[in-house]
Formats: structure tokens, sequence, C-alpha cells
DNA sequence: ATAGGGTTAG
């Protein structure tokens, strides 16, 4: 072989590799990985680093590493890429084998293994590793955020970002989209809003993840009109981004505009995915779109070739019960392809419970206390259910059960933000420091509902007390006591805006219809499954929730 | 050539 052509092709194989790794394009880069030792150019950093990368991101660690063990050429490039290959393939320990033994570590390196603990849960090794650099770059700041957000620790990823600000780094679109996911979770409107800003200052291209996650935050905050403007604006739009919208509209109870969004989306020739079916399927169950569900149902696997998971039956379970249609929904559940699991018969027991069927709500509520002995919802639920009937000798026994496991009930929960700070209510909470005027406040929310016709609805009251101490319990449910709280305080026409942890019940989901009209203000609850926009009287799901 | 991101039923 003539020079010419060495020269040539110690350049050419990388970039080959380089594509492969991109395609995971496993079995042509065992092809070129023939040829490189047939010409002899497995001698090569280069080459050699391009072939361990390859191996590594294709998930064959066990060729990576014997293409790392013999070659007599390594630089950091190539720890790094093998370290980078465990990381990815969760393989921690042999990570920090990798990461011990290295002749020197630079970045890369540190930020590799901080990615690994963070992967296998280990976030306090990751945040010492972090505290311990001699140098930090917007990627190690980056991963240790992500990771924080993605172990539901989003009041730790915020505070990190504030720390990455006050040392003066810059933070990049990637940083953001995990900020603004910690943002989502907590409900930190203004912080949400500020980063949006941030980003049309600095005039930062939203690219789809960063749009997509923009748009879903808005509509988390139960701003339409906003998550509208970040999907008009961006330039390319993936299906998750189609996928959010939808999703989106239903949730803030624009039915209509999402099934219209999901066939624009076709029009527009973008692909549906599982989770495009999902976000269709609940928007038809919250609007009791029985025949409509049914048809995008069968369309999915017909048309689409999506084959429906067990997630898709258990919306389905859902749209037929919440319809009524209990009978149907229980066939569904017996005639599934997949085992049914707790969700799809919680989403029954949710049917019977909305419906009265106490015979079928028995028999589900029997079932999964036994299936998930230590889920508190199930417990409540049947509970409920026998509370409603008036069995008190079954409440309690349920109650003797829930000890007996162990289950707490979680307590319902409403926070309302008020100039960027976040107040929290339990029900009938005396701790907040404004306590005093909130019970005015209530006490002139009764006297004003009663003129408009309120009645409270005591059925949901789980205890045996008699009527008038269930209406005082009632009116001491945390959202009331957050609504009376945003009456006070924050002035119209900004809405009230609540999210609460649990479902509003029906009593508050009729109070808040009336205090919208009796005091002309919006009220937006975001409660554990969707929103509720109450103004002049009536809520944006039409009572069908 | 090697490190970091989002959406998912009840």
């Amino acid at each position: 072989m003539r020079d010419g052509d060495v020269a040539a092709d110690t350049y050419t194989y990388p970039i080959l590799l380089q594509s492969c790794s991109q395609r995971l394009a496993e079995v042509e880069g065992r092809l070129i990985h023939g040829q490189v030792i047939k010409v002899g150019f497995d001698s090569d950093v280069y080459v050699g680093n391009t072939l361990i990368n390859m191996y590594a991101v294709c998930g064959c660690l066990g060729d990576a590493r014997k293409v790392f063990d013999e070659s007599c050429a390594l630089d950091s490039v190539s720890w790094n890429s093998m370290l980078a290959g465990y990381v990815s393939a969760d393989n921690v320990d042999e990570a920090k084998w990798l990461y011990e033994r290295m002749p020197e570590r630079n970045l890369i390196s540190w930020n590799s293994m901080i990615s690994g603990y963070l992967r296998c849960g280990e976030v306090e090794k990751a945040r010492s590793l972090f505290d311990s650099m001699p140098q930090r770059d917007t990627v190690s700041w980056s991963v240790l955020i992500s990771g924080y957000a993605q172990r539901d620790r989003f009041a730790d990823a915020l505070a990190l970002f504030q720390d990455m600000q006050l040392e003066g780094i810059q933070p990049d679109e990637t940083v953001l989209v995990s900020v603004i996911s910690a943002c989502t979770h907590l409900s930190a409107l203004d912080q949400g809003a500020w980063i949006h800003a941030y980003i049309r200052k600095k005039q930062m291209k939203v690219n789809v993840i960063l749009g997509t996650t923009l748009i879903d935050m808005y509509m988390k905050f139960g701003s339409v009109p906003n998550a509208m403007e970040v999907f008009r604006a961006m330039e390319e739009k993936g299906v998750s981004t189609w996928n959010a919208l939808i999703l989106g509209l239903a949730m803030n109870g624009f039915v209509k505009e999402s099934l219209a969004t999901f066939s624009e989306m076709k029009e527009c020739n973008i692909v549906p995915n599982e989770i495009t079916f999902l976000a269709v399927l609940g928007a038809c169950r919250h609007m009791g779109l029985v025949e409509e569900g049914r048809r995008h149902f069968d369309a999915m696997s017909r048309k689409h070739g999506i084959e429906p998971t067990i997630k898709h039956y258990g919306c389905m379970v859902d749209l037929l019960g919440r319809a009524g249609k209990l009978t149907e929904a229980e066939e569904l559940i017996a005639n599934m392809p997949v085992p049914p699991d707790v969700s799809t018969w919680g989403a029954l027991l949710g049917a019977c419970k909305k419906h009265g069927d106490n015979v079928m709500g028995e028999r589900v509520g029997r079932k999964l206390v036994d299936l998930q002995p230590e889920h508190d919802g199930f417990h409540v639920l049947l509970s409920n259910i026998y509370a409603s009937k008036g069995s008190w000798d079954n409440v309690h026994e349920i109650r003797g059960m829930m000890r007996q496991h162990g289950v707490i009930k979680t307590p319902g929960c409403s926070m309302i933000e008020v100039k960027g700070t976040i107040h929290e209510f339990l029900a009938g909470d005396k701790t907040h420091p404004q306590s005093e005027d909130i019970e005015k406040m209530l006490d002139d929310m009764a006297k004003k509902l009663k003129m408009e016709g309120y009645a409270p609805d005591t059925r949901e009251v789980l205890l045996d007390i008699d009527e008038e101490d269930k209406e005082t319990t009632l009116f001491r449910h945390s959202e009331k006591i957050a609504i009376a709280f945003g009456l006070l305080t924050i002035d119209a026409p900004t809405p009230i805006r609540i999210m609460k942890n649990l479902r509003i019940c029906n009593d508050c989901h009729m109070a808040a219809k009336l205090i919208s009209r009796a005091y002309d203000r919006e009220i937006v609850v975001r409660d554990r499954h969707r929103f509720h926009h109450f103004k002049q009287g009536s809520c944006s799901c039409l009572d069908y929730w």
C-alpha cells in the first residue's frame, strides 16, 4: 500500500465509524473493524478511539473493552470513551474501577463520573465529586441539576441553578430544560416565566426539546395562550411538541381544540406515537366522548401500527367507566390481551364511586386493597363507598386495615403562590400567620355562598359525625382555605391559582363555581389530574371530571 | 473522537 492511501484512510475510517455510532449501525461497524485490522490501522489511537466509542454507544461494552485492553496507544479520549460507555450502560462499578485507574482525569472524566453516580441513585456521591472538582463548566452544573430534577429533587435543582448564576456561569439551552421542568413540578410560575424571558432576551434558539418543555410548563400552569405562543414561534416541531400541546389543551378543558390539534398534526404528516394516543384518549375521557375514543383506540393498531399498552387500556376503562358504562369497562378488563394492573382496576373503582355502584365498587375495592394493601387511595375510596351508604361498621373495618398495614392517608394539601412565595394549606389549617383574616374571609364566603344557593355536599365526609360538624369539616378543606387566602391577597383581575395534590372534591368544586360568580373572580385549580378554570359560576370541565 | 436535556393513562 502506498503512503497516500494510508494518509487518506486513517482519516476515513474514523469518519465511517462515527457515522456508525450516530446510526447505531453495529453490524456495519463490525465490518469496518474487520477492515481496519486487515490494513493494520488498529494501532492508530484515533481509529481505536472511534472503535471504542462505536461499540460503547451500540451497547457492546465487551467489544469496546477488548479494543481498549488490546490497544497499545491509549490517550485520555480512550479512557473517557470507555468510562462513558460504562456509565451509559449503567455499570457504575466498572465505571468506578476505570475512573480510579485513569492516568489522568479531566472535566469530561469528572462529568461522566458524576453522571454515573446519578444514574445509579448515588446523588450524594455525585454532589461530593462535584464539590471537589478543581474546575467546573456548564456541563458539570447541567449534569447535577438534571440529576436532581430526574430524582424529583426539584427544590435542590433550583437551588443549584441559583448557585450556578451566583458563580456567573451562563446557562445554556440544555440546563434550562431541567430548570424549567423543576419549575413545572414546583408550580414556580414566576421563576418559569423569568426563564422564558431570559431565553428571549438572550435570543436563544428554542429547539424541539426546549420548546416542548416550555409548552408543557405553561400548560401545567394553566396558561394556554402562553403555551400556544411558544408553539407557534417554534421553527422545528417534533412529535413530542404536538403531544405536549394535545395533552395540555385537554388538561385545560379545551377538548375540542385538543382533538382538532391531533387532526392538524396528521395533516402535517407528523407520525403519532403511543404518547400521542394516550393524549388523545385522555382528551376523549375528559369529555366523555366514548364513541370517538373507541374510534381512535381501534385506529391505533389498525391504521398506525401501534399496539395499545396497559396504559391505553387503562384510559379506555376510565373513559367507559366515567361515562357510566361500568359493565362494558369490566368486560374490557376481562378481555384485555395484557394482564390488568392496579391502575386498571383503580380506574374502574373510581368509576364505581362516581356512579354510586356500591356492589361493583365493593368487589373491586376489596380486590384492590388486597392487591396493594399499602396504597392509601384505594382504602379511602372503598371507605368512601361505605360511608356514602352509611355502613359505618365497614368504614371502621377499613380504618383498622389501614392501621394494621401502616397506611396513612395522604393529607389533602393546597398551594397558592402570592408574589413569588408559595403558601401551603392543609385541611383545617390554622397555622398561617394571617389565619385570623382567613377565618373572617371564610365566614364571609359562607354567607355569600348561602345567598348563591349553596348546599353543602356532606356525602363525602368520611367521618361518622353529625351533619353540622360535617359542614364545618367540609368548609375547612384545604382548597377553600387557599381560595380565601387568594381573595385576601391577590387583586382582580389576576386569577387565583391553586394547586392541589389530590383531586378536588365535589363540594369544593361546587363552592368554587359559586365563589367565582359571587366575588367575580377567576379561580384556576390544578388538581392531581387536570385543571378547573372557574369563571362566572361555571367550570371549564363542564362538571365532567 | 470522549460528558449534560423534555412530553407518558388513573
